[in-house]
DNA sequence: GCATTATACTTGCACATTGCAATTATTTGT
DNA sequence: ACAAATAATTGCAATGTGCAAGTATAATGC
């Protein structure tokens, strides 16, 4: 044999036209000038910009509606929190029933904060918005909410359940 | 006063309807268990795994190519390189005509492992387009090569012009 | 033609991130 | 009251990342 390097099947997956592949090309591109701002002018990691998010939204949670909301695990949202409360954009307090649960707040000059950022990010979707028509908008938001509720059950299920899966269709 | 904390404002930014988020959850999620697999099943990075994407569809790359067809920097290719040499994966030889540029080339067993990867990958893209209509999918594929350009140039001008931008609209 | 500069990539090392075990604090069940 | 369960935190080891410096090769200037 003259050749011990492989050559390509036709069928073969193409990196650039996986579809989740180019989800995440989106995302990760539009993360990198958030992401240099808020940890440039706060000292912001990225777990702790999004719990920022999550509390701005939502007052007195506690760290594991905070991971489900933001898809972080607890120890990420508890290094998360402490670093908020460090910078002085959050308070942490037992919760008032049970006091195992953390009741974490924003504070005033974390909502400053999160005000700052969420003004880029709104500036970086209405760019990504501004290439869409209506109703390609309409119909993306539409497939986005049910690919999430897809990738939510691909996740959990593992990746032997999917191989199974797809050798009987 | 009888609040420290600050209230919400009605326009503010919300995670889980915010574009860009949307966009990474899905691919997050279903990034997990490929990359299980991948890790568990060969020692492979996320790196190493797309390289060896990369270099399963294009003979012969150098790694600036490389590092182009992947959004990964010298570094992180370079390293990546080493593993799947290290695995037999991929062979490196100097450049034909220039012999600074490396020659990465995927091995028969690369191919192996790839196809058995892609497979997988496969499966996972099937899973989610499944819950699309015909018409979903061609305006989801038009709409997300318009958001894979209009990303690239956020990326490229960085956040102190997208915050110019947006004060003088 | 030989020294200088530029290019492509690699490596070493410091630093940050992450994953997991063990720990603390609190509540619940018996 | 004591054992088990739950929420969160912390310490430490492993892992990954970023950058300076290094190697090898090619192109350029004099």
């Amino acid at each position: 044999m003259k050749q011990t390097l492989a050559p390509a099947s036709d069928d073969a997956l193409k990196l650039s036209a996986w579809l989740p592949y180019r989800l995440f090309l989106v995302a990760a591109q539009v993360a990198r000038p958030l992401e240099s701002f808020y940890s440039e002018t706060f000292g912001l990691s990225q777990a702790g910009w999004r719990i920022l998010a999550v509390i701005a939204e939502r007052d007195a949670a506690n760290a594991s509606e905070i991971g489900r909301a933001c898809a972080l695990d607890p120890f990420a949202v508890s290094r998360g929190i402490g670093q908020l409360v460090e910078l002085g954009f959050a308070v942490r307090r037992p919760g008032k029933t049970d006091r195992r649960f953390a009741a974490v707040s924003i504070t005033r000059s974390g909502r400053t904060a999160f005000n700052r950022i969420a003004a880029l990010g709104s500036a970086i979707e209405a760019r990504l918005l501004a290439r869409l028509s209506d109703s390609e908008r309409t119909t993306l938001d539409s497939a986005l909410t049910r690919l999430e509720g897809e990738s939510a059950r691909i996740d959990a299920v593992g990746w032997r359940a999917l191989l199974d899966d797809a050798a009987t269709p």
